[in-house]
DNA sequence: GATCCGCACAACCTCCGGTTGTTCACTAAG
DNA sequence: CTTAGTGAACAACCGGAGGTTGTGCGGATC
């Protein structure tokens, strides 16, 4: 299927005719002809009744209308996402479901208008290279750069401290515990697939065990969260952290328990990073709201890193 | 842009490379990078980085990758809503905004992953010639053949009675009354506008003029509902009906009013009308869910014509 | 440094999709 | 009934988009 020719039988539904569309696009009455004539040999189905005075759509052309223009919505919006000028506001999250996620949900429920991509950039530096670029206009982070100062173009506020749990499952010592300190896992396997060396989490991670003495192993690849959840729920003996607002897909029958952890409370400082130069109206919309709906940090009581962001 | 490109986009994003993305696709290499320069020529941005070990796309590639992949979901959907075999269940109302689409939204809440196409034939004559022929699978309407009773091969049911409500502008006699009766009305010019001769909604009022005297012009064409709100605002001496179930875009700032008949109730009596042979699956679902939700009907001090469909 | 791997470039060819010119069906006016 | 007008389809032609095969080139690996 073209989408030229999409376009084309839009054209020829709104214009009631294949002459005036064919004006309307500027070519002539016999492209226009052989473009529907095409489609309608593609979809195998008639898309207009010819009549003396025009065409006019058959039901199966009605049918297909708005889909046709769905798809020519779609393709504009596509083609804007990666427009130079005015395209959507692109912030980037360490997990699509984490809570940035949520938080940016929210942001978009507030304002239905305002074009939004979400992407994953994974590494650090490559989030900050792109935010001074101008290629991403914000990224949800703990730290900027592992060890450095905040660049001084950028610029950073918190907004919210996310408290890690303890995932189990049935079989685990701690599965019927109401809430466990950091103290009490000193002895416990934590397991933490696919934590990449160097990463934001691993250095998270790597403060927790320095300062509490856990054992986490970030053995083997990250096959995805399923599979990750189903471990968990048959290995007795392994157990992982997970944000408090994750948006899990949750299995069923496995059993999983959520385990609240205090004593104190480890808690991941997400804050919002962007460029101070930058201009998008999109981003200062959602600067607004994140200080409006903004979540308590740095509540008494919980753990985070040295590190964290200004803000 | 061009649907063949994008589709070879998600595909080498989904691959990771050039070369198993053109065996997925069944096409050489060298056709694949084509496709991707002219889709990158076409966007004017780099979409994907080459490595020594194949491709990774850049952050615009990122950004750019959910829309194409909904992209391509909604031209299959534009195909599917063409296609003779499991396509989405047509369903015809006399009108978009009117009560049979809110019953359809309804439905399509219950059943989110039921596709769904709505769409408006206007005329009765077509729309159970399109029934019987199978292009569309159901029909809301209060009568099949004006005049007739409903062919053999076609079943109805009824769903809903729609109260009809007088609608004025504020400088109207009526505008602040509680309520009126039919017999009130009878010294009023009601305005409806683009009814056509032979339509159902003119069979409707034909009766319900025959029978309490009211006054109905049925002058000029149907400018849409905005010109219609707009002159029943600013026109004191005019009111028209309006079904209570119809979501209106309400003006702002015109002070228009609902004013509730009574002694007895006008109603439209919405009927679902389908093809006894009709084996869709989802014809089933609905009509099990039009059961399911069924709204109260031949409430007592209502009216409707003599003429609705059994059910 | 040799080899492999994967993408880009070049040359070539087919056919898609545009154009112009013309025909055909239907309507409306004389 | 004839005639002019309108709007879509058909025919012939032509340029270029997009496929193929063949080859070059740079980075990674050993």
């Amino acid at each position: 299927m073209d989408l030229e020719a999409v376009r084309t039988f839009a054209a020829v539904a709104e214009a009631g005719q294949f002459q005036k569309a064919a004006a309307d696009l500027s070519i002539t009455q016999q492209a226009v002809s052989k473009r529907i004539a095409a489609l309608e040999r593609d979809l195998g189905v008639r898309l207009f009744d010819r009549t003396p005075r025009g065409a006019e759509p058959t039901i199966d052309g009605r049918a297909f209308l708005p889909h046709a223009r769905e798809l020519l919505r779609v393709a504009e919006r596509a083609v804007a996402s990666v427009h130079a000028g005015r395209r959507p506001l692109r912030v980037d999250v360490i997990n699509l479901r984490g809570a940035a996620s949520g938080l940016l949900r929210g942001f978009h429920r507030a304002h239905p208008g305002t074009e939004l991509d979400v992407l994953t950039l994974l590494e650090i530096e490559a989030a900050v290279t792109a935010i001074r670029s101008g290629t991403i206009d914000a990224s949800f982070r703990a730290v900027a750069m592992p060890g450095r100062p905040l660049p001084e173009d950028l610029a950073s506020v918190r907004v919210v401290d996310e408290p890690l749990q303890l995932l189990t499952g049935p079989g685990h010592a701690l599965a019927d515990a109401r809430s466990v300190t950091l103290a009490e896992l000193a002895g416990h396997r934590i397991w933490m697939p696919g934590m990449l060396p160097g990463s934001e989490w691993a250095a998270y991670y790597d403060d927790l065990v320095a300062e509490f003495g856990l054992t986490i192993e970030a053995t083997g690849p990250n096959f995805g969260s399923e599979a990750l959840l189903d471990t968990v729920a048959d290995t007795p003996a392994l157990a992982t952290f997970m944000g408090a607002h994750t948006r899990l897909v949750w299995p069923a029958g496995h059993g999983l328990r959520l385990v609240p952890v205090a004593d104190p409370a480890p808690v991941y400082p997400h804050a919002l990073l962007w460029h101070r130069d930058n201009l998008h109206p999109a981003l200062a919309a959602l600067r607004t709201h994140l200080a409006a709906t903004g979540a308590v940090h740095d509540a008494p009581g919980t753990w985070r890193p040295r590190w964290v962001v200004p803000g």
